[in-house]
DNA sequence: TTGTAAGCGTTATCAC
DNA sequence: GTGATAACGCTTACAA
C-alpha cells in the first residue's frame, strides 16, 4: 500500500489537479506546458488559466525520473572564496540560465578526496553535467566519471589528456610567456612566488612554465629565488621581503596569484623599493586592482568568464547532440604590460 | 506501455541490481544503505559488497521524489561576480556540506523580476530551502513563498519585515556607526558614496542610515556631497574627484562599497590628497586588501562567512524540527578603525 | 489533436 | 529483521 492516508498532506499541486480544473488529461497539460504548438489554441488556453488559477508549479523532480533527463550541472572548485572563480561561475551561469538549465556547486577545499565525494553526489543527483576545475584526480574518480556518461569539462588547466571535455587555457604556457616577458625587459635575476603545490595542477604547470622559460634563456634557477607561499597579501609582503633578503641582485618578481603580488607591491612602497626600477613585479590573473596600482602592474590575462561560458556551452552542446566529440578548447591568455616592468 | 524497449538502455544501475546481486529484496538494500543498524549485518555486509562490485550509486532523484524530500537549498545572490557574497557561500556551503545537503546557485542581476524567476525555477526543481539576498521581492514572489511551505531565509539585510526568517546585520544602523565615528573624529562636511540605490535595500538602508547620523549631529545633509556611482575602482576614484571639486571643505567621505573607497584612495595618492589629513575615508566590507592600503583604511566589518554559516544552520534547523518559529538573527559588525580616519 | 496505460527508481507502509 | 506492494508526479509510447 501507499502513503496519502491520514491526510498527510503533500501541499504542492499535481498536473493531475490542473488537468481536473481544464477538464482535459494530464498529458494535454504536460504538452500544453512543454509543447504548446502541439496543442489547440483553446486546451491551450485552458490549461494556462488553470495553472494560474491554482499556482501549479511543475514538480521538476518528476519530470527528470520519468524523462531520465536533468537539468542540473554541477560544478566543483577547490574553494568558493576565491574571487577570481567568480566571473567563471558567472560566465557558466549566464549560459546555463538562458538555456534554461540550472548549476549546483561544491568545493573540494583543495582536495582530491573531496572532489571525488563531490562528483559522487553530484552523480547521485543525476546532474546532466560536470564541471571540474581540478585536472588531477583520484583513480575512483577517473571511475565514477568513466561509469557515469555525464559530459565532463576540465576548466582549470588546458590538460593534455583530459577525462573528457576541456575548457581552459595553459598555465605552463601562461607562466612562461611572462618569464619571457621579464627577460625581454631586461631582467635576468627573476625570482617566482607560487601558491602551494601540492594536488594543485595548476601551480604546477606555472612553475614548470617559469623553469621552462629560464632554461630556454640559459638561465640557471635558483632555489633560493622560487618560494611556495599560501594565500594572502600578508603573504605577498612577506614574500617579498623574503627574496629582497636572500638575493641583493634581484631585479624581478612574478607572482603566479594576483593577491601575492598586490601585497608585493604595497610592501615595495613601504620599503621604498621603486617598482619597477629597484625591483620589476607581475602579476598573474588580471584584476581590476592591479590596473590601479602605483605603477600599474603586468600581469597575465585569463578570460576567466569566457572559460566559464564555453565549459557551460560545451555541455550543452553534447547534451542536445550538437558537437559529440571531446572538445579541448584553448582559450589562451594576454600578457597585459604596464609599467612594473 | 512503458519504455525500456529496444534495449535504449538507461545507463545506471539500480537499487534492484544491488538487491539481485546481494540475494535480498530491494528494500533491504535501501534499508541497509539508510538506516544500516535496522539490518543484520550479514546482510549489510553482503549488501555493501554488492554495491561495490556493480557500482551503485542511489538515485537521489528517485528518492526525493519518492521521500517528498529533497537536500538541495536554493540561493539566490544580486550577482555571482562580487567577491563579498563569496565568503557567504562558503559559510552556506559548509554546513550545507557537513550535513549532507546541497546547494544550487542563481543569480538575479540586481533585477526583481529575475529573483522572482529564480525563485520559482528553484520551486520546481522541489529544494527543501531558499536563502535570499534580497530584502525586496515582487508581490509574486511572496505569493509563491507564501504557498511553498519551504524555510526562507533572507540575508542582505536584517529587514524588520522577513518573509520568513532573516540572519543578517544592519545595514542602516552600521552606516549609521560609521558616520557618527566620522563625526566623532572631528569631521564635518562627510561625503557619501553610494553604489546604485535601484531595487537595492542594501543600499538604500545604508544612506538612510548616514541621513540618520546627520540629523543626530545636526548637521544638514548636502545632496552635492551625496553620489551614487556603479560599482568599480574607476567610479570610486571619478566619485573622489568629483567630491573635492563640489566642496572645497570636504573632509571625510564614507563609501558604501569597498571596491569604491580603494579606488579613492589611489586616487588621493595619485592627486596628493594627504589621508587623514586632507580628507578621511571610511569604507563599508572589511576586504583584506584595506588594511594594506597605505594609510589602512578604516571600514565597517561584516562577518559575511558567519552569516553564511548561520543561515544554513536556520534552513536545517527548521527542516530537523529544530527551533521551528521564525528567527530574525543579527550577527551585527565592527567598525575597525585604521589611520585613513 | 487528445487520451490511456505503463513505468522511471526509490521509499512508506504494512504483513510476515 | 525482511519482504511485497503501492505510491511519488511526471513522461514515453502508443492508440484513438
Amino acid at each position: 500500500m501507499g502513503r496519502r492516508k491520514y491526510g498527510d498532506g503533500r501541499a504542492s499541486v499535481r498536473i493531475q489537479d490542473v488537468a481536473h480544473h481544464a477538464g482535459v488529461s494530464p498529458m494535454t497539460v504536460s504538452r500544453a506546458l512543454r509543447n504548446p504548438e502541439k496543442v489547440s489554441e483553446g486546451l491551450r488556453r485552458r490549461v494556462t488559466e488553470a495553472v494560474d488559477r491554482i499556482g501549479y508549479l511543475p514538480n521538476r523532480i518528476a519530470a527528470s525520473l520519468s524523462s531520465d533527463r536533468s537539468t542540473v550541472v554541477g560544478l566543483i572548485l577547490p574553494s568558493l572564496r576565491n574571487s577570481l572563480f567568480a566571473n567563471t561561475v558567472q560566465g557558466i551561469s549566464d549560459v546555463l540560465h538562458t538555456a534554461g538549465h540550472h548549476l549546483m556547486i561544491a568545493d573540494s577545499g583543495y582536495a582530491l578526496a573531496e572532489e571525488e565525494a563531490a562528483i559522487q553526489a553530484f552523480l547521485q543527483q543525476r546532474v546532466c553535467g560536470l564541471l571540474l576545475h581540478n585536472t588531477k584526480h583520484t583513480d575512483r574518480t577517473r571511475r565514477l566519471i568513466a561509469q557515469a556518461m555525464v559530459p565532463v569539462v576540465e576548466i582549470g588547466d588546458l590538460t593534455q589528456h583530459p577525462l573528457d571535455m576541456a575548457v581552459s587555457y595553459s598555465n605552463h604556457q601562461a607562466a612562461k610567456a611572462m618569464t619571457l616577458h621579464l627577460a625581454g625587459r631586461g631582467r635576468r635575476r627573476i625570482g617566482f612566488v607560487t601558491l602551494p603545490l601540492e594536488d594543485n595542477d595548476r601551480s604546477l604547470e606555472r612553475r614548470r612554465g617559469y623553469l621552462a622559460a629560464l632554461a630556454e634563456l640559459g638561465i640557471e634557477a635558483d632555489p633560493r629565488i622560487m618560494l611556495e607561499m599560501p594565500g594572502g597579501t600578508g603573504a605577498g609582503a612577506q614574500a617579498m621581503r623574503r627574496l629582497m633578503q636572500a638575493e641583493a641582485r634581484l631585479d624581478a618578481v612574478f607572482f603566479a596569484g594576483d593577491v601575492l603580488a598586490i601585497g608585493a607591491m604595497l610592501e615595495c612602497q613601504r620599503q621604498g623599493w621603486t617598482v619597477p626600477g629597484r625591483v620589476a613585479i607581475a602579476s598573474f590573473d588580471d584584476v581590476d586592482m592591479l590596473q590601479f596600482m602605483n605603477p600599474a602592474v603586468t600581469s597575465v590575462r585569463i578570460p576567466r568568464y569566457d572559460i566559464g561560458r564555453c565549459c557551460a556551452e560545451a555541455v550543452l552542446d553534447r547534451l542536445h547532440g550538437r558537437a559529440c566529440e571531446p572538445i579541448r578548447l584553448d582559450l589562451k591568455f594576454e600578457i597585459i604590460q604596464r609599467n612594473s616592468t
